[in-house]
DNA sequence: ATGATAATAGTAATCATTACTGATAAGGAG
DNA sequence: CTCCTTATCAGTAATGATTACTATTATCAT
């Protein structure tokens, strides 16, 4: 794995921000640095960060998927409102239970879907 | 909301099975009992079935999203290696936390990942 | 410095899902 | 039961996210 200032252009970013990106909207923030960057490169690379436990990916009920420098365990919100993805500590795992049965967990995922404070106060 | 045969059809098919499958799996099985049934009729009536609350969705790392009709609260594992999905009993939920936080939550999706029992075994 | 080769830019292809359109059928009114 | 409105359908085209391909470039071990 080599280190490349796509790469690395790629991961800064997503580590700069808390907030949670697909993979357009990385391709248009890391072309601010690199103009030329190919979308395919960031897909790429999106990848293999992925594979590496650099980043994590988060799937929604939204058809894209959305990355996340922050590789702490934690949950997510999603408001169906305005689509802002809001973080927030992940109540007890479920590892132990599942380990318990006999299954090898790797990672687990909590989304919740509902609306978030603001879009309760706009109503 | 008429009631139609092609509706009835995979609201049964997905209620007879306690599997999870994708709109392209569902559109084989229904095609048994409805050979000419349109790949666009079975993803708008899943898109109402979802709305009315009759089956749930479960978007996975996977592509595609599947399908289930059984709706009663539970938490799936994905085996990474042989793809299947289990079910299995939602462990405490993150609702409460949120609502006493100001988010109006509807529903939470919890994913685990990982290696199953007979994947293990055969290793 | 140089060579092997992993990674890149650019583009084409794939795959899931959605939109469109003229035809069909569900189901309420008479 | 028959007719009429219109939601739904089949079939197909379009979209949008992601992946594959290929000739070129740049990383990094020697």
């Amino acid at each position: 794995m080599r280190e490349t200032k796509q790469k690395t252009a790629i991961l800064e970013f997503l580590r700069s921000k808390r907030q949670h990106y697909s993979a357009i909207q990385i391709y248009d923030a890391v072309r601010e640095k690199i103009p030329n960057i190919s979308l395919g490169t960031v897909y790429r690379n999106l990848s293999t960060l992925l594979e590496s436990g650099e980043i994590i990916s988060v799937e929604t009920s939204d058809k894209c998927v959305f990355y996340d420098g922050f590789i702490k365990d934690h949950a997510h919100f999603v408001c169906q409102k305005c689509k802002n993805i809001f973080d927030f500590e992940m109540p007890t795992s479920a590892k132990e239970h599942l380990l318990s049965d006999g299954f090898d967990v790797s990672y687990e995922r909590l989304v919740c879907y509902g609306t978030c404070k603001n879009c309760l106060l706009k109503n």
